[in-house]
DNA sequence: CCCCAACCGGAACCAGCCTTCATGTTAACG
DNA sequence: CGTTAACATGAAGGCTGGTTCCGGTTGGGG
């Protein structure tokens, strides 16, 4: 009564979550959130139902995805933790890190853009690069040369918006997000 | 053969436009630009049906009203530069001016943060906001206030994310995007 | 090799929402 | 007051896109 594993789970079932996955990064990097699940089957090769046999639900897939990408943005925080040098240079460095790497991915900047979710609040990824940021944030100030009333969600709501310009001109101008970065981290700066 | 217009319009439905003109207006500042036709329709005490007589779509509705927006904003920054004293507080004053008046406007901020449609693009209001714009920077970096390199798509850019950010947020912290423009404003001023 | 639970496929289903249309009403001109 | 074109109504239509479900398939333990 203990053994709830006794078949856990088959090795092409594994297998087609993985396939899934990988085709709905893809699909959400081009089209953005919006884009519909039978597309991300064809991609996966895979019948809509396998989808929804992995995944209870269109959201949890985007999920799960979004879980990744806050890694990646604690992973670049926790990297810049360790980096000497100016800690403005430092902090800066890693939203440019954070920027480039989800420039290029339209549902990425979505979800930064957007109102995190509940499950993505509660995310190790949100705390792990919260904490982290709140670091940088310190050092910066601590050493002169950030504002001394700038916040973590001050740094939220400056990529939030950042996902927005980014992912709403994905279309013209393309590299107007650059601009908009380069004026808000401008604006967080001492002068 | 050349009066089309002897019998030009009804007194009720020039009324019922008006009416379903407000109620667009309400219903799109309280849920955004997602609020639904009948719910309009409803507002104005009116059946769909004459929605769409006066209104081919429902595009033709928010275009409208972006047009409406785009020419207030237009009149903000034209009345900005009848201003004397400090060039930057002239220009900061403007966007503040525009950016509370659109802060309580669901829609108004979703506009502001889409990319504009082609016909928002060529409407009148745009022309005349950018025209204004593009006078109140350059007195600005005359006086050496602003920095040399900001443009109005630069200022474009900016009032796309503040109008994300305020979007985003008016069920979270409801303040931040204050923050957002403050933070962005001094990244504009010249250090 | 057999068998069964796990798994897959994709047509059918369903909900939300914009739009249309056939029918009934009304302003306004003569 | 009669006539008519303009107008109003709201139920029905249709499209889009997520979710379900059941008949068929298959991995892998015995």
């Amino acid at each position: 009564m203990s053994t709830t594993a006794h078949r856990p789970q088959r090795a092409d079932a594994r297998r087609n979550r993985e396939k899934v996955l990988a085709a709905a990064a893809a699909a959400f990097a081009e089209s953005g959130l919006e884009a519909q699940v039978e597309d991300i089957a064809r991609r996966a090769s895979v019948g809509v139902g396998t989808v929804y046999r992995h995944f209870p639900t269109k959201e949890a897939l985007v999920e799960a995805l979004a879980a990744e990408h806050f890694n990646k943005l604690a992973g670049i925080a926790e990297g810049a933790l360790q980096e000497r040098g100016d800690p403005w240079e430092v902090f800066a460095a890693a939203i440019w890190r954070s920027a480039n790497a989800a420039a290029t991915d339209v549902a990425w900047c979505e979800i930064m853009g957007g109102q995190p979710t509940a499950a993505q609040a509660a995310s190790s990824g949100q705390m792990r690069l919260a904490a982290a940021m709140t670091t940088l944030i310190e050092r910066a100030q601590a050493a002169g040369v950030m504002r001394e009333d700038a916040t973590v969600d001050d740094i939220r709501t400056i990529m939030c918006g950042f996902g927005h310009v980014a992912a709403a001109q994905r279309a013209g101008s393309p590299m107007q997000w650059q601009r908009y970065l380069e004026i808000a981290l401008d604006g967080l700066r001492t002068r």
